[in-house]
RNA sequence: UGGGGUGUCGCCAAGCGGUAAGGCACGGGACUUUGACUCCCGCAUUCGCAGGUUCGAUUCCUGCCACCCCAGCCA
């Protein structure tokens, strides 16, 4: 039974299906290369080769894409496995390395040498830029391009061999230095590189190109469909010669699609990796990063990830999708399934002038407004309290449904009181707030019953958690500065984007000093809290620390909290 | 000015010749022990532009225009 196509990938993908062109199961393959930690783009991605593969009942490889062991590690192979299972996937059909197929890649190039379809140039990588011609302007073809293959073949073994040194010769495949599609001149397969592998040590000093290394992988693992970016689209002729002249019988499809943006996020390993090379950033996994380690610290959910990529949608086209929609997916998720407790960011004391001094309350809140299933908690009234400074205005406008001189509210399951005064400092700011509470209003009881049209969260002073907050972007500002790819750049959008760089981890931030409550003190790791009017607040997974997104975004450690605003 | 790709509501995105889905955002209303949440209602006579074919075109054809990608021994 086929899924009804949700996107033009799938619906190739039936039709290949229809068509007879798979006789097994739909496989795909998830290629990242692990040369940073995954961020927000990466779960598109994700959600596209391993999402596609579960939705037709096939199955998904995890590939480490390395190549190229100048920029790879072992330990993003490490957080990026991670990262996939946090986000709820898996590889099904095993996890493998584009290195363990070097031995083929070498056995293929020799053949490939053989057919006259590759050589070996000695060109310098300038003159070799230079022959390539422009985008207007045909190629030339390379002096070497008509060597012997036995001279071919020698020369690649010396090659292998480590006779050379790095950047001497490459290796190239023999196509149309004319063709109107620039990937098509001659490009290179097989580059020298003395670099050790993280994967296989020594053993190599030549490595393969991708263009010729992911038909390879893809074709051996029998890959049905190859989903990629966009800017693949123009290798798509290439992957297919490789495929063909390597003479493999299974032909896999590369399907082509446009990668995630998100206003004001940077969606670029290049400058990532720099906030975390110069110390801007804790790590990849500081909660102020775009990367799924960060986002997971600030208390998105997997399950909020995938909606939000979900609804995005996959298409051709390049977009830049509105960050209210991401925000709007979690909000939906922690709503569902977060207990509610309260929190204090800016207090502002309150006396209840008619309570008596040392009595206390326990009183029951619901954790949960539409799950009863989720109990209740207690939390002690008494006569001194905080609410928020931003619930009190002196001088309300016409529509404030908070707290002013005068003014009733009721406290969210406790009492309705009353504002007779407000106390002020010499400066003339508000430090204190006389107010009177209505005894017959207690929440629960009959005189519950009346109505006032405000009601605020509060914390009762004697017992009240302090906690630190800060609250701070991780987001850029500036729209022109986020929608750049890693690519060669303006000058102007360099810049822009250093400085962006430079405001990151400091300006931005707020520090605030303010309170929890008591029964939430001592939370465990992984429980999720909405506070205030719309912010949500969770424990952090990742390590002590609590912090919460949305309009107030906040963590906790100790008592020195971090927290993020979006 | 070579090649490839894309242009449908503020942002995404369906649509595949029969008379413009949906989501986010936004606006209005109901409800509410947090002005949140939830719930209703509204929101493209029009599909980059101009022609053409057709009874009929967002869907087919032609020509323009705009934007993105490609000249790494990166992926």
């Amino acid at each position: 039974m086929l899924p009804e196509p949700k996107n033009f990938i799938e619906e190739f993908i039936v039709e290949d299906i229809r068509a007879g062109k798979v006789p097994g199961k739909v496989h795909t393959r998830l290629p990242p290369e692990p040369n940073g930690w995954l961020h927000i783009g990466h779960a598109k991605n994700i959600f596209v080769n391993a999402g596609t593969a579960e939705r037709f009942g096939g199955l998904c490889n995890l590939r480490f894409d390395d190549t190229n062991p100048t920029k790879e590690d072992q330990e993003f192979v490490d957080a990026i496995m991670a990262d996939i299972h946090w986000l709820g996937y898996d590889w099904n059909g095993g996890l493998f390395f584009g290195s363990m197929y070097f031995d083929q890649c070498y056995e293929l190039a020799e053949k490939l040498i053989q057919q006259g379809d590759a050589y070996v140039c000695d060109l310098s990588q300038q003159q070799i830029k230079e022959y390539r011609g422009t985008l207007t302007a045909p190629g030339t073809d390379s002096p070497f391009r008509n060597r012997p293959v036995e001279e071919n073949l020698d020369l690649f073994r010396r090659m292998r061999a480590g006779e050379f040194p790095g950047g001497a010769r490459v290796l190239r495949a023999k196509i149309d230095m004319a063709s109107p599609n620039i990937n098509m001149r001659d490009p290179a397969l097989y580059r020298i590189l003395h670099v050790p592998h993280h994967q296989t040590g020594d053993k190599w000093c030549i490595y393969p190109m991708y263009d010729f290394a992911h038909p390879i992988q893809d074709a051996i693992e029998e890959i049905t469909h190859s989903m990629c970016s966009m800017e693949y689209e123009d290798h798509r002729p290439l992957y297919d010669w490789v495929v063909e002249k390597c003479g493999f019988a299974h032909r896999p499809r590369q399907i082509e699609y446009a990668r995630l943006n998100i206003t004001r996020t940077v969606m670029s390993k290049r400058y990532l990796r720099s906030l975390v090379e110069n110390g801007l950033v804790s790590g990849w996994d500081d909660p102020r990063m775009p990367t799924l380690a960060g986002m997971r610290r600030r208390g998105y959910t997997p399950e909020a990830i995938r909606d939000f990529i979900d609804r995005a949608g996959v298409a051709k086209a390049n977009s830049v999708v509105d960050a209210a929609l991401l925000e709007h997916c979690v909000r939906e998720d922690l709503g569902r399934k977060a207990t509610r407790t309260m929190a204090v960011l800016r207090p502002l004391k309150v006396v209840l002038t008619n309570w008596p001094k040392d009595k206390t309350e326990a009183m029951d809140m619901e954790n949960h407004p539409d799950r009863p299933e989720l109990g209740t908690r207690t939390v002690p009234f008494g006569r001194e309290l905080w609410i928020e400074r931003d619930d009190f205005m002196e001088d309300p406008p016409k529509k404030f449904f908070r707290l002013f001189p005068g003014g009733e509210v009721r406290l969210k399951s406790a009492y309705i009181i009353r504002c007779d005064e407000a106390i002020k400092d010499e400066s003339g700011e508000v430090t204190e707030l006389r107010c009177t509470v209505d005894l017959d209003t207690r929440s629960g009881s009959a005189g519950a019953e009346r109505k006032v049209k405000g009601t605020l969260h509060w914390l009762p002073k004697h017992a009240a958690v302090p906690a630190e907050f800060r609250l701070y972007d991780y987001m850029l500002k500036d729209e022109s500065v986020a929608e750049g790819g890693d690519e060669i750049e303006s000058e102007d959008a360099a810049s822009a984007k250093r400085d962006y760089i430079s405001e990151f981890n400091h300006d931005s931030i707020e520090v605030l000093k303010g309170f929890i409550e008591p029964s939430r003190a001592d939370a465990k790791l992984g429980d999720t809290f909405q506070f205030l009017r719309q912010g949500y607040y969770c424990k952090d997974v990742d390590s002590s620390a609590e912090m919460a997104v949305f309009n107030r975004t906040v963590s906790l450690k100790d008592s020195f909290a971090k927290a993020v605003r979006v």
